[in-house]
RNA sequence: GUGGGUAUAGCUCAGUCGGUAGAGCGCUGGAUUGUGGUUCCAGAUGUCGAGGGUUCAAAUCCCUCUACCCACCCCA
């Protein structure tokens, strides 16, 4: 039997309601924010991630899908968008229309990490990207929207974590800091620790194992070693937060992964969702641009929601998203019956009633198929009605069952429906 | 890449001391010739993950492999 790939999946029927779901809330959101939809290649130059996204994180180092295309160009699988949206932006001069560029997208990226609770190879973000403003004010209203898409999907109990990371002028300083801090203590940590202190000093900050949090507590935090620049854009983006009543959590120790983020960077964490608790992510990239190739300056913020997590804690939270809708069932008996309520189907899926025919079968066939579909209503249409020249509409509800007339089977189901 | 767990019917799972493969749900038919849900009756469905070994006899014991799940790492 061939299966679906390692760490792939199919989405199957009543799951891809609660897909769709989310995804309308979000496009409903971001439209109304004024964002308008990106699609990007799926596949790029590999160059574009490994300069992007950056050569030593993890993503590029270990995780990308990358193969040489039949000229031997090096092609990758995108593992992220961000990368993507902002070489369009560059490509197309995106920065001579006039206003911010406000850009959303939907759609699946690829890594190949080993698969464990939400997280797949192939995985879909929900995203968008504000460029060419460095307002604290646009870094607020960007959490703000993502905040909104999260609750109006039926997210509960999340929680904002939000951090400054520096730019690139104080954040190199800090780092020489940290990794002097950590030359003296490391022989302290914990072995990941010791490696991290090499290879990624702000990752410790972010250890939870238990015996080297009080060493952690001494090392310095990236918020006191802010420039004044850095410092006053945190102060106004917290400010702007608190005016909207958006509740957060100042993290120092939050580390994204990504390389490029500068100043402001965000998560949202929700249990539930196992140890891969973090729903989104995002950050402002105002070296990203430039370090693509642009000669203008293009600072941006943007930030990603991981579909699929935030689709397992919707379905769990609102189990009633997955069920079924349907309006009519209609049960013919006889040839003469089904030719008729093919015509009559289609009528009524015209005018927005959902319906189902049952094509073959008898009639207490159908009615156990209805009651199984959670049908609404059904219709039963037999010699007796086309001779009477009525239907009889059964709410499967309470059972009841009249004769009825063309225009009243179009009355009844409308009704119910508002 | 590393560690742990699991693998038996379509699904969820039981299977004792090694002795003919089980339940619930679902599915099909009937009780009811044109009426669902509840009930009752009947029925179908298995490479017991794969390969090898021990044994008169293996779902069960041993070895190897594979797949999936969870966790580490890391991230969405």
């Amino acid at each position: 039997m061939i299966r679906a790939i390692k760490g792939t999946r199919d989405i199957l029927p009543p799951s891809t309601r609660v897909w769709n779901h989310v995804e309308s809330v979000a496009r409903r959101v971001m439209e109304s924010y004024h964002y308008g939809e990106i699609r990007t290649p799926i596949f790029e130059e590999t160059a574009l991630f490994a300069r992007g996204v950056g050569e030593e994180t993890d993503i590029v180092s270990k995780e990308m899908y990358t193969f040489a295309d039949r000229d031997e160009t090096s092609i990758t699988l995108r593992p992220e968008n961000t990368a993507s949206v902002i070489r369009a932006y560059i490509e197309h001069r995106l920065d001579q229309l006039p206003g911010l560029q406000k850009l959303y997208y939907i759609g699946p990226m690829f890594r190949r990490e080993r698969p464990q609770k939400g997280r797949y190879r192939q995985f879909s973000q929900i995203g968008a990207e504000v460029i060419g403003s460095e307002s604290p004010a646009v870094d607020a209203e960007v959490i703000e929207m993502v905040i909104e898409i999260l609750s109006q999907s039926g997210l509960e109990g999340f929680h904002l974590v939000i951090n400054s990371v520096g730019c690139k002028e104080c954040r190199p300083k800090f780092l020489a800091t940290l990794r002097e801090r950590l030359q003296d203590l490391k022989g302290q940590l914990c072995q990941d620790c010791q490696r991290r202190s090499e290879t990624n000093p702000l990752r410790v900050l972010d250890c939870k194992v238990p015996s080297d949090q009080p060493i952690i507590e001494t090392l310095p935090s990236i918020l006191d070693h802010l420039c004044e620049a850095c410092s006053r854009h945190f102060a106004a983006v917290r400010t702007f937060l608190d005016d909207r009543g958006i509740t957060y959590e100042v993290r120092p120790r939050l580390v994204r992964g990504l390389d490029y983020y500068t100043r402001t960077t965000f998560e949202v964490v929700h249990g539930a969702l196992g140890a891969q608790n973090s729903v989104l992510g995002g950050g402002r990239y105002d070296g990203l641009a430039e370090a693509l190739g642009s000669k203008v300056h293009s600072p941006g913020i943007g930030f990603s929601i991981g579909e699929d997590r935030l689709v397992m804690s919707v379905e769990e939270a609102h189990p009633k998203l997955r069920s079924e809708t349907l309006d009519l069932f209609v049960a013919p008996m006889g040839d003469a019956a089904l030719r008729h309520v093919t015509v009559l189907a289609r009528e009524l899926r015209r005018e927005g009633i959902s319906v189902e025919i049952a094509f073959e079968g008898k009639l207490k066939r159908a009615m156990e198929t209805a009651n199984k579909l959670n049908a609404r209503y059904t219709l039963i249409v037999g010699d007796n009605e086309i001779a009477a020249g009525t239907y009889a509409l059964k709410e499967m509800a309470s059972g009841e069952q009249h004769p009825v007339t063309r225009e009243q089977i179009s009355e009844r189901l409308y009704a119910g429906k508002h």
